[in-house]
DNA sequence: CGGATCTCAGATTAACTGACATGC
DNA sequence: CGCATGTCAGTTTATCTGAGATCC
């Protein structure tokens, strides 16, 4: 009933909430993407690519939350399997751009549905306004833990 | 400027979203943690023991959102640093119930506190309303995705 | 018997850390 | 110079897989 002072209770805490809603996505978005054949951080950085063309090995890193060692890899193996392509050599700096080629794109458009009903069945429990202030609060989130971590 | 039909817009997915705070929560997280020699899958099994006392291996593995294997290595480091005690046999069934020590709680007291501060931190943006709706959101998706996983 | 638990062992993989050279 | 990048090397963590035993 009473909580001890200073307890974090689990049912009513939002980081706890948030661990598990991503969780359950992550669950969702795998069971999705392994009859692909992918990987979400693959599946992530073709969806990055698709979006910002000419993205380099550390901003992709970045933007599906990987260091970017393991990018790397990941981005070698996707080159290989020519979803992806990079110049042999830089124009300027050490950057490589990437760039997905047409199989790429077309490997990417099986992915993206699949994820996208998964999308949808996540938000099927709430209206557009919920929604709305849902990502509101998300990124409210972001900018405060980033502010000073 | 415009997205091609049927791409997932990174800008405004709130999957995308989800992860990237579950992201910063997660290095938030660790990063207050460490200092006190602890993971947070760690602290999640001492918390979840403070508030649910007796709570077996794959209990506490799907509380914590890792396999009863993974759990089971964990649960037995935290019993030979003292902090959780099981009994010797099960009283029924094969479950044995872990509880923590004295010592546990008092570890644990210290990791609350540190992790308290992340979610205050976390959360400095929002009003208790948007709180509460984040709360709400949170449990909705988490429903979504469990319905028909 | 099905279903759930706990455990042990091994293989695998995706990720990490550390370190170095390079270029702006 | 500081800082970011790309890359090489080794390690770690958590997982999966498969097995076996127990209990209701």
């Amino acid at each position: 009933m009473s909580q001890a002072v200073g307890r974090i209770d689990l049912e009513t805490s939002i980081g706890y909430l948030l661990k598990e809603a991503s969780s359950a996505l992550r669950l969702a978005m795998e069971a999705v993407l392994r009859p692909l054949g992918m990987t979400i951080t693959q599946y992530s950085c073709l969806e990055l690519l698709a979006q910002r063309p000419g993205l380099s090995n550390s901003e992709l890193a970045r933007g599906t939350f990987v260091t970017r060692q393991s990018m790397s890899v990941l981005l070698r193996a996707l080159e290989q399997d020519g979803l992806v392509t990079r110049p042999a050599e830089p124009s300027v700096g050490k950057v490589l751009p990437a760039r997905l080629t047409p199989r790429g794109r077309h490997v990417l458009e099986a992915a993206s549905a699949a994820v996208r009903s998964v999308e949808l069945r996540m938000l099927s429990g709430m209206t557009d306004a919920e929604q709305a202030v849902a990502l509101k609060s998300l990124r409210s989130i972001v900018r405060s833990l980033q502010d000073d971590a």
